[in-house]
DNA sequence: AATGAATGAGCCTTCATTCAT
DNA sequence: AATGAATGAAGGCTCATTCAT
């Protein structure tokens, strides 16, 4: 009872929690998540250091709704262009636009990303989370597929292993640590393999 | 003046050292850096808290030789897989190898892995070592290539890919997370992208 | 950011403040400020560890605020007496009085004078406070004597001198450590010779 | 028998331990008693730490060594120029190389002055120490005073006073801390008031 | 619902002292 | 006598979490 983690229904309290959501964010993506302490993002969201315990069970608590949020941000505008998507699929256009769609979300949340990533192999759930991101992805495009009439062998397969090509990629990219890298001779290379496999 | 670490030059010391490493690779693997404890490591190591700080300036220090550690054993099979190259190469052969390689390495090192790596991102000097390790590699690979007399056009950029997609394979190989993926199929169309590359 | 230092508003803080300075207070005088540590301090005033960090940036910082208790308790007496000073003034009656006050403040405050003393040397804050209320006593008197139209050549020199061996006398006195001494006849020493200075 | 302290026969092993004394005196001078910790103190000395043991007790019992060499120190020109004197005793010369003296030797022993001093409150034996110097210098210089027939009424309290004076004169003129203050000034102020004691 | 003061366990690090050689 | 590696208790400080109001 009394650890119960209050479910704000008012307009007030949930822009409250949200507002903690998001100084966790920032401050995540800033410091890390070893490096925030409670009463930090309590100041940043302007809510007092209490109240954070009357949103969430625990700091890692927050974390979660944390990596939600940054899901939900990579995800949906993927899902929004396969939506999109109708016969005949130009592959030509859409492997480059997938591809700087990528870089682009990468570059926005490069540092949430890492912070995220890095706590995926000591925390279960934020793991499991980031599993079910890529299935939830990777199913979802193939039965877009399914729905285009679009017959590919091994999709899931296919499917799985471009879309971890291009986020390696994609977080060469941003990085940008190797100076005797040429990067759009990389991207370039992305893209024909990409579009290799679908044929 | 206060803070020099001692420098063991004793059979008995340097062992003991390694053993600090050893603990601190095991612990860092278990439970990740935050998760570990100075004195824990010592335990482990079977030696006095502070002795630690006799060997090591800080707990940071300690990750560093850790991480050092971690990347020779990375490093070497592939090394000396190339050392041993000669004219032709059969990349039939070679490629599987090499994936089959890093797999192993991957599920050799899988905890700490992940620990090293959660901590390039607020580290500098951890992701630095990162960064020279690819650096080391790719341009070894690519002197070798030369010295074989195997041409290719942009060479770096080519290696340099082949290997994170060999590592973004490798892992997902390892975790084995996604129940609809059929990794045999997946590992097929690594080796052949890679022998693509190289023609 | 994260290192601010609680500014207590409450009446009930303001007293948690005090209380940890007055335990600082006499945890200092007893075993000083070495032989002291902070989670004894927080028993004695009552408090946790961890609060005591709300009110103070560290464990010197009480020291700093032990010091400046200190420094009221002997600054205001002093003030209070040349604040009441008429003219004509009789020096007969105002050495002996002062003296006689300094050795009562010393007897009250002997052990932590030590302790606070101790550290004038090593740490520059505590050193120049000490300087400090040596400038502004010298300084006030002299202008009171100013103000009461009483001219003294040297007067600066003078009263900083008497000032030093009325210290000083005070501190053989209180602590009466040579049994060969008769500090009866001692002090009167002391009179004449402060008197003489003023003529 | 195990924690007797070795008693040095041999000039190698004397000439150690005074080194040891001697590097206990610098860093004492240099950062204080707690400022110094004992591998320090080996290391300026040129012998190991363990060794340190095997001379003096523990930490403390080497600032008493040191105690006993500034003692010394500051003991013996006072001691050298009393025992110079002859009748007639010319105060108008003596009492100006005193303070000359006295300054001097504050001026080459500022900081182990200080760092002694500030022990003498919580280590009784370092106090004790200091009243018994006051009181071997104080009674000395009385008996010096009888053998050349000079009587002085309250002759020891006197002596006394004045050796306090001039330390805390001393203290001024070294430290030198008031820009207000004319120190030649003030060290003819206290030249004429010591005369003033012997007449 | 909210505040922010308070708690106290836990962590990293230092260092006087001991001990194996 | 000597070395210097080793010990481990102790200390300053942080911070997730709780609680009185």
């Amino acid at each position: 009872m009394k650890n119960l983690v209050r479910q704000p229904r008012q307009e007030r309290s949930i822009e409250k929690k949200n507002r903690i959501i998001a100084a966790g964010y920032e401050l995540f993506s800033e410091v890390g998540y070893y490096g925030t302490n409670t009463a930090e993002i309590a100041k940043r969201a302007g809510v007092s250091t209490g109240i954070v315990y009357g949103y969430f069970q625990d700091k890692r608590d927050i974390l979660i709704s944390v990596l939600e949020i940054y899901i939900t941000k990579v995800f949906d505008p993927f899902l929004r262009t396969f939506d999109k998507l109708t016969t005949p699929v130009d592959f030509d256009v859409l492997i480059p636009k997938l591809i700087d769609m990528a870089i682009k979300t990468h570059k926005n949340n490069r540092k949430i990303h890492e912070a995220l990533h890095s706590l995926a192999g000591s925390d279960e759930a934020v793991g499991a989370q980031f599993i079910a991101l890529e299935d939830d992805i990777t199913l979802k495009i193939a039965e877009k597929f399914n729905h285009l009439g679009f017959e590919v062998e091994n999709a899931l397969e296919k499917i799985h292993f471009a879309m971890d090509i291009i986020q390696s990629f994609s977080h060469e990219y941003v990085f940008d640590k190797h100076d005797y890298i040429d990067y759009i001779v990389m991207k370039n290379m992305v893209v024909d393999i990409v579009k290799g496999l679908f044929k």
